[in-house]
This record gives structure tokens, C-alpha cells and sequence, in this order.
DNA sequence: CTGCCTGCAAACTCTTTGCACGAAT
DNA sequence: ATTCGTGCAAAGAGTTTGCAGGCAG
């Protein structure tokens, strides 16, 4: 999806929710849509404040929940204490897992088709209806134990 | 595993990492292995307390690592902001996913063989290697969807 | 003018840490 | 003696919220 597509998109999903359309929002979601890699809050607030640098972490931590209601953004929780962030370009994929390297600290995404199918197999048996499911791998970089250095690495 | 096995295991697992066994430890152990369902630190604390009413939240936070590296605890993290635990009284079973209900706020686990394979297949083709993986279903009770209540809520 | 939206700063939750005392070897 | 472990209280990180003012419909 073209960011002026998503942008539309962003825009019209306001309207209907009866939300406005105010600066920062579409600030911070241009400055979201914009980045490519997993980002966090805080590295939002830095990028969206170079397009509008009226916009405050209150409004960030305000905006990303309708971000990912539309599901233009998907939020990404690899238990680290702060939550990651990333464009939603292709719909919704709920079937991807993160492969989050603990040397390299980048999370790389990888689709597992059998999830959907193995969650709802499982909810059905316990009397539940998915909502979502989320798989993550934590593995060390082969690269990193024998030279003690990641090419990966930022 | 019995109480009594998984108390000696924890007590070898100390002495090998020249760790002292002292009151305070030995009570949050004995409190999180007589605990049935997931806790959190929070509930430990009180559990461990009326076994010895000289445990403090820090040791609390500083045994749990201890005991999640001697196998015989399992952290498990739902992305809820507070980390819940459980005695792993059949070895090392990695290969188990949580099924989350948002509505009884209960965790239920399952297995989930897949799981490994996945994670070393998909790690290898990264050149990573894999530690560890984790499986998460969010969920909706059928139930309680129908008539507002859970039966399975505390 | 009414109500949504904002920035600011304070509050909040869970967890970690510095410190001085106490216990074990 | 020396090292390890402890409780206490303060700090810390990330996120949320109360409030008074601002801007849009």
C-alpha cells in the first residue's frame, strides 16, 4: 500500500469513529508510515516531531492505540518492556512471527501460515473464540559468538 | 515432580552456582512450587510471607531469576505489563503455548510441538540459533460473550 | 458555544538498584 | 575476615491521566 493510499485510509477511519483529523495525528502517522524497521514510542516522537514539532509523547501514546485499531499499524510485544510498532502495508497478516535476535536486537518478521489454524483449533476445544495470536523466536546470531560482533548490528 | 524432589533440585542447583540456600529463598520456593495456577511477583510475595514474614519484595525479585534459571520456574509473559510464573514440575517443556482469555483473565497452556521445529528452521535460515519461542492465543470466552458472565472467572 | 483534542506535568505500575546491616563460611 | 544475602527505600523505565487551555464544527 502507497502512503498516500494508507493516508486516505488513516483519514477515513477517522471520520467514521468520529475522531478528527488534526495535525498531529496525521503527523505522527505520516512520520509511522514513513519508517521501516520495528520502532518504538520514543523514536516515533523524535520522527513525527520533525514534521510537526508541536506534538507531544501524550499525544503519541494517545495515537498509536488508533493506529493499530485501523489496523495500519501492527503493535509488536517481544516482552523487552517497551513495545514495538511497525507499518501495516500488506492488510492485515496476523499469520507473521518475529525472529528477534538477542545480539543483533533486530526483529525480523516470518510468516507461519499454521498459526491461525492451530489457534483456532485450540480456542474451539476450550470454549474460546481467537482474537489473536502472536509467535516469537529468541535466538542468538551465529555471526555474533564467533567474532563476538554482528553485521546486523545498528 | 514432588515438592520434596523439586526442593532438593533447586538446593543442588544453588550450591553448584555457589549460591547460599537461605530461609528467604527456600519460602518463595516453597511458596511458588505449592502455587497451582500462574502468579505473579506480587502474589508470591504474600505466599512466601506466610511461610516466612521476612521475605522482601526484592529478594522475591531477585530469586525469581534464580529459579527460572534452575528450570524448575517458567516465566511466562503475556505482554500485560506484569510478568506471571509457573512450577514447571515436568522438566523442560518448551514446546507449550498460552492460550489467553481477556475475558476470565485465565491462562491455559497447551501444547504445541510444532513450535520447535519452526523456531530451528526458520533461525537457521536467518544464521541464527535458537533459544528459546513462545506461542500466545489471545482469546474471547463463548460463554460469557452469551450471557456476561464467566464461569471460569475468579 | 460545545465538545473534542492538545501539551504539560504529575501519577502510576512493575521492576531494579544503592546502601548499610547481618549471616554464613 | 571476607563474601554473600538481605530489607528498606529510592530510583528507573515506559506508559497513562488530570487538567486547563485551544481549536474546530
Amino acid at each position: 500500500m502507497s502512503i498516500t493510499a494508507a493516508r486516505e485510509k488513516f483519514g477515513v477511519f477517522l471520520v467514521r469513529k468520529g475522531l478528527r483529523a488534526t495535525s498531529q495525528r496525521l503527523a505522527i502517522f505520516d512520520a509511522a508510515f514513513t519508517l521501516e524497521e520495528h520502532f518504538t514510542a520514543d523514536q516515533l516522537l523524535d520522527r513525527a516531531r520533525k514534521l510537526d514539532d508541536s506534538v507531544s509523547r501524550a499525544t503519541i501514546y494517545r495515537t498509536l492505540p488508533i493506529m493499530t485499531a485501523s489496523a495500519l499499524l501492527r503493535e509488536v510485544d517481544i516482552g523487552s518492556g517497551e513495545k514495538f510498532y511497525r507499518p501495516n502495508r500488506d492488510g492485515a497478516t496476523t499469520q507473521v512471527a518475529q525472529v528477534v535476535c538477542v545480539d543483533c536486537e533486530k526483529i525480523f518478521e516470518i510468516s507461519a501460515p499454521f498459526m491461525e489454524w492451530y489457534s483456532s483449533t485450540v480456542s474451539s476445544k476450550l470454549g474460546l473464540t481467537p482474537a489473536s495470536q502472536r509467535l516469537q523466536v529468541s535466538a542468538n546470531c551465529d555471526v555474533f559468538r564467533q567474532s563476538g560482533a554482528c553485521p546486523r548490528r545498528g
